[in-house]
DNA sequence: TAAAATAGGTATACCGGTCTGGCTACTTGG
DNA sequence: CCAAGTAGCCAGACCGGTATACCTATTTTA
């Protein structure tokens, strides 16, 4: 039995990137030291500097990281969904996936929102965010759009307002340590978009 | 001139809670060393561990007056309302008033949420930002009951609703660095209420 | 085909600097 | 006189990051 091409182990590169996501989201980017990271990976700490420029690099890359998690939950989500309405609430249950399995020691609210909060003024991950937040509120305006075709202002204002609601659940339920929150804001919108 | 009871000098305790007030909220708590504190505060470091007996007991503190600071600046804004739907808008106003003038080197969004989302999940000063977040919704809550005393449940869940674009807002418009995206769920807030 | 070069991993030690917190010794105002 | 302030040093741990040296596959080349 020739298993030529079978790396046994995972590089170190993708070690540290699960460390770093595990450990960034629940303490915090200054809250995890360089070492713990390392420690974490099981991985010799050259090699975090053989595969990251700086820190700031791994932390810009799991930023990337969760937005891209996020994503492939949402086209999951979206796949199943029959029409306007379940893709716009395949929104709310990418998050309800993101907050029920990603993470082992209790949910926290959204890891890019909390990085964000503590990453200063002028640091590109803040933009690295942002862009995220921002692809989520287009999400929801496509949609919208097409549920209602003859009016762009109102399926961009609502597009708006959902997108506060799911941030502001997302917020509430980090801060008690469970879903619940995001349930609710699923099931207000749900009626929302029930009458368009 | 006896002027015997006014000292030129704040004391080391509000010099060091103001120091600490605009420093957690421009770089976190975790970024924030005593050091810094001290510095800015222009007070020796002794002083700081005779009126804190810890740094997390600072930051509990500080907490505490950013709560307070804001409960205040509520008081004033439903003093001058006239009825139910103006004191909802007073909560908004009350955020709005915190983003406005409060912050010196720019806009950051809530600083009770940002603290909490570096705190470790167990931290008492999660509780307390809890805590805070309730009191606004319960606040939210008993103006909309005052608006429908016939329907309690649609009032509470209502309250939700509002909250949830209160926060949603504020996150979105602490990552973008002004307060515009709280002026639009304002806005939405209060054509919510006028059909009420 | 066999030797050499390369890429990427390992482990350990170290750098200057900062962290929280405690300490001494001196000064000042009521 | 004394409480509360001052300046500054120190300990021990941790910070991000670098240096050295060794190991082991794979790949290139003579």
């Amino acid at each position: 039995m020739l298993t030529p091409e079978k790396p046994r182990r995972k590089s170190a590169h993708d070690r540290l990137m699960q460390a770093a996501m595990s450990l960034f989201y629940d303490h915090g980017i200054t809250g995890t030291g360089i070492d713990a990271i390392v420690e974490r990976a099981g991985v010799a700490k050259k090699s975090l500097y053989n595969n990251f420029s700086s820190k700031a690099d791994l932390v810009n890359q799991y930023l990337e990281a969760r937005h891209a998690e996020w994503l492939g939950l949402y086209d999951k989500r979206v796949a199943t969904a029959n029409n306007p309405r379940e893709r716009i609430l395949a929104v709310f249950d990418a998050y309800q996936d993101h907050a029920e399995f990603a993470y082992e020691r209790g949910f926290r609210g959204c890891g890019l929102l909390n990085a964000a909060a503590e990453l200063e003024a002028g640091d590109t991950g803040r933009a690295a965010v942002r862009r995220h937040k921002e692809q989520v509120e287009s999400i929801l305006a496509q949609h919208l759009g097409d549920l209602l075709p003859n009016d762009p202002d109102r399926a961009k204002s609502l597009a708006e307002h959902i997108a506060f609601l799911l941030e502001g659940a997302m917020a509430r339920a980090g801060l008690e340590g469970n879903s619940k929150r995001l349930l609710a804001a699923r099931a207000v919108v749900r009626n929302m978009v029930e009458g368009l």
